[in-house]
DNA sequence: TGTATTTTAATTGTGCACAATTAAATAGTA
DNA sequence: TACTATTTAATTGTGCACAATTAAAATACA
């Protein structure tokens, strides 16, 4: 066998790296009427699960820091999506929780992920092998890398 | 069943998201001697299967449109790992290089992709069935989307 | 030939993504 | 108690990523 390992067709980062793009432009045009981005999306995901959140728990959840967060969650409270303020008990902690426009839009978005399935010609079954292996793989990196 | 696919734990799309991430994060060592972003991995890898490409060529191989790819290679021209220069033939065309840096570049990065695969474990088979999914998934965007 | 269309990069503007640093609050401890 | 260490967000700076627009070159074609 001995394929060449330099070839970019070899490399499964650079299948996840070009397919996760992919994908993510499919939901642009599905988010257009919210007016949010995919990150924004599963901020709001995460807040329909969990309402509020500390800026911390998001992280975790969604593996991103407050470099990311603190700006794209200033861009969503702008929009009124969301509202921010300090926890009474930890002073440290910024929670962050639904509006009433954010609440709503629960209702709106229902239909996305429906409707992104439509496009990826994959069965049930075969998507629901490919999202566990990914999360094997993601829950692998835990012990190498410094995420919470 | 029936699970709710508006939980993040459900969704494809997350676990795609959350990995490419983690993994992009697994080779920020890796390229730290030569002093590159995985993206300028990517590029070099491309290049040093075919030397030269046209930026639209490198576009179609990475799925990146000038917009992305323009500061990055005025980037690396600035590294001298690469040089820009237009298309004989068809003075549209910018054509980029490797240059003797950028050769020499892939002797030391031939080690990457199996010190890369160490930190992932999963067996070879398994990661060849994952990349064969996400290439399939991939192809299957382009009659939707608007990619060359 | 001359004009409209298409192709190709570059530019502009917005929004992540993340490393490194800073500052404030809390927890731990001598 | 005072003093150190840790935790939590925010900030700073750099580098993608992409939609939309612009400009130049090539192509199509009337």
């Amino acid at each position: 066998m001995a394929e060449d390992k330099m070839k970019l067709e070899n490399q499964i980062c650079f299948s996840l790296y070009a397919t996760t793009r992919e994908m993510t432009k499919l939901y642009r045009p599905l988010l257009a009427d919210l007016n949010i981005t995919y990150p924004q999306y599963l901020v709001l995901l995460a807040l329909w699960e969990t309402n509020p959140l500390t800026v911390k728990a998001l992280g975790s959840r969604l593996y991103l820091d407050s470099g990311t967060l603190t700006p794209m969650l200033k861009r969503m409270e702008k929009e009124d999506l969301i509202e921010r303020y300090r926890s009474q008990e930890d002073e440290r902690s910024v929670l962050v929780g639904l509006t009433e426009k954010g609440r709503q839009a629960e209702d709106k978005a229902a239909c996305i992920p429906d409707l992104l399935l439509e496009n990826i010609d994959m069965s049930e079954q075969e998507i629901l092998h490919l999202k566990n292996t990914l999360n094997r793989m993601l829950e692998g990196t835990k012990e190498k890398g410094e995420n919470g």
